[in-house]
DNA sequence: ATGAAAGCGCTAACAG
DNA sequence: CTGTTAGCGCTTTCAT
């Protein structure tokens, strides 16, 4: 059933009917009450095309992944936020396109995504430091929002971010609140803007106490389980073994685990590890890890919040950029103990 | 740049632009070569809608979602399986369009999407034994193919799936040669085909040697690594414990890992696991669990062959119903270990 | 308050 | 081999 369908079975103009379908208000309550009510009982919906070619709106938002970084597919935030931007797409008539392109095609792939108009605007997730896809889609006018900053960008733009620095900062603290004076850092790729600010968390606490940097402590990889199991078997075997593990994905944190268990350390006793991710999906009935969430309470809702700014931007390009740095909160567990001797 | 700008650009006619560009045979070669280098210097790609619109065809496939289990967007298989159902898609030119709906909506969806015809098929994961998608596509007359098997379907459709019951059949008796007598099945929700299908595949290897099926060491359960970790415990704790362990889910066999070790027990020696998931994207870079894994390389190669089965009946409507049973193949690795006291 | 008609950008008969 | 023309289904002036 389209739109011409039903005006003739209404025996109506198409105009009409369509004013009462979207609301316009000159039309009679009358005349409206009855096209909303055909309109249900025919099952009818606009045709997306139809009204896209009209309106010069695709009604969709692009996210693309990048895939020569396996990374963030598999990142189990990866679910959770795209869940929460899809339940603001929907409530607003959005659908979600879904790219995945390798890393080095990503601007053919912009330019053709701009020029095709199937999307209004980009999502754009896992930002580096000095990530190009910001520059590019200034560029281009395409609407965009970042999940993350990216570091190097100098002009404004729609972002939404963990303070990732102030939660790493107060994870070490609290390791050196109890005692903690060798506490490792695993970390993701630095070049990742995420990873950066985490590690300054991390440095910026140990100065304050006047604790030196050593490198020999920190890790920065892509975050996979062996990753956690390798660096830190590796480290424990060290001369001057940390006693504390801060640990930046909650998938390493599983190796992290696996390399003490297997060393015979016991866990918030003989050594405290704290981990850090977004959010908690993987493991959100598991209570045994320690950790740091966003207030917004989950991954999920900044996928909400986020999306919704895309939105009021396409909707209302001259609105001026919306950017929102979301504080983690301290979540202690069982396995976050002393140091040794400290009992 | 747009077809007509395009054409003025280059003094030929739209038509002429547009079938030079689509491969139509009729357009001297001069001019399509003409026509494809202005196409690319200027940027033009066709509008997505406008082509839609004239074609009958939304250029997308529909990727849904159900949210109420959580279950799905965590599972770290459907990365891998978007990713290849991807390069299908970007191959032939359509998107992927993804949408998360309640499980309850799930009829409503389709019928909108349908109206809408905002996709031109739609592609079914994770179907339980007696789904109700399959019959809802069947009616709307929309094209699809289902990743697995919907058990309760009388009529022909597109689907692949791994031979799950194969699998655990072999499991078992692998673990039955090895010389366990009590092994136990930790399953998914067994209202899922696959689950059911791997139980089947248990219960047939046990059978087939006189042994009995015994309840008490059989878990259904949404997979993970808490329900992994609580069922093991709780099965390590009876009198007649098991000594081997046939796991539906990577996720779930960590929490299983970790209640052994708690026991005291140790892996390959005390006991034996499996695992079996179809693929092992979260643990490709660690070789400690056995698995198996779809012939086919990985469910990657899985999503990319589905998809193209369902562009392809896209393309031709009347062409036959198409499926793919993949054999899975046996991975031994080290905490597969011999029943106690037989090493 | 309602309708007629143009047009969004493209494809696909139908002509030549 | 190339061009003219009529839609695809909707929104949106412009009339009435």
């Amino acid at each position: 059933m389209n739109l011409k369908q039903l005006s003739e079975h209404l025996g109506l103009s198409q105009t009409t009917v369509s004013r009462a379908l979207n609301g316009y208000p000159e039309v009679s309550d009358a005349t409206r009450k009855k096209v909303l009510t055909a309109a249900r009982l025919n099952n009818y919906s606009p045709n997306t095309r139809a009204k896209g070619l009209a309106t010069g709106r695709a009604w969709a938002i692009g996210h693309i992944i990048p895939i020569s970084t396996k990374h963030e597919m598999v990142n189990p935030i990866f679910g959770d936020f795209i869940a929460g931007a899809g339940e603001s797409y929907a409530a607003a008539g959005f659908d979600m396109t879904l790219r995945l392109a390798e890393d080095d095609h990503i601007e053919t792939l912009y330019r053709e995504m701009a020029a095709k108009r199937n999307v209004d605007g980009i999502l754009v997730q896992g930002p580096a430091m000095d990530d190009e896809r910001v520059h590019i889609l200034q560029d281009l006018g395409m609407p965009f929002a970042v999940h993350g900053r990216a570091s190097s960008a100098t002009t404004a733009y729609n972002w939404l971010d963990v303070n990732n620095s102030r939660a790493f900062e107060r994870a070490t603290n609290f390791l050196l609140d109890l005692g903690h004076q060798r506490i490792a850092l695993i970390n993701g790729l630095e070049h990742m803007d995420f990873a950066y600010r985490r590690r300054g968390g991390y440095e910026t606490a140990l100065s304050a106490r006047g604790l030196a940097i050593d490198p020999q402590i920190m890790r920065a990889h892509e975050m996979t389980e062996r990753y956690g199991y390798t660096s830190t078997r590796d480290m424990l075997s060290q001369p001057n073994a940390p006693t504390a593990f801060l640990v930046s994905s909650i998938i390493v944190a599983i190796g992290v685990r696996r390399a003490i268990e297997e060393a015979g350390l016991k866990m918030g006793q003989d050594i405290s590890v704290i981990t850090h991710d977004d959010d908690i999906s993987y493991f959100r009935n598991g209570e045994e890890i320690p950790l740091f969430t966003a207030t917004h309470s989950s991954v999920r809702e900044a996928g909400r919040i986020l999306a919704q700014i895309l939105i009021d931007q396409i909707t209302n390009p001259t609105a001026p950029p919306v950017h929102r740095l979301l504080e983690a909160q301290l979540m202690v567990g069982q396995s976050t103990g002393p140091a040794p001797g400290r009992t």
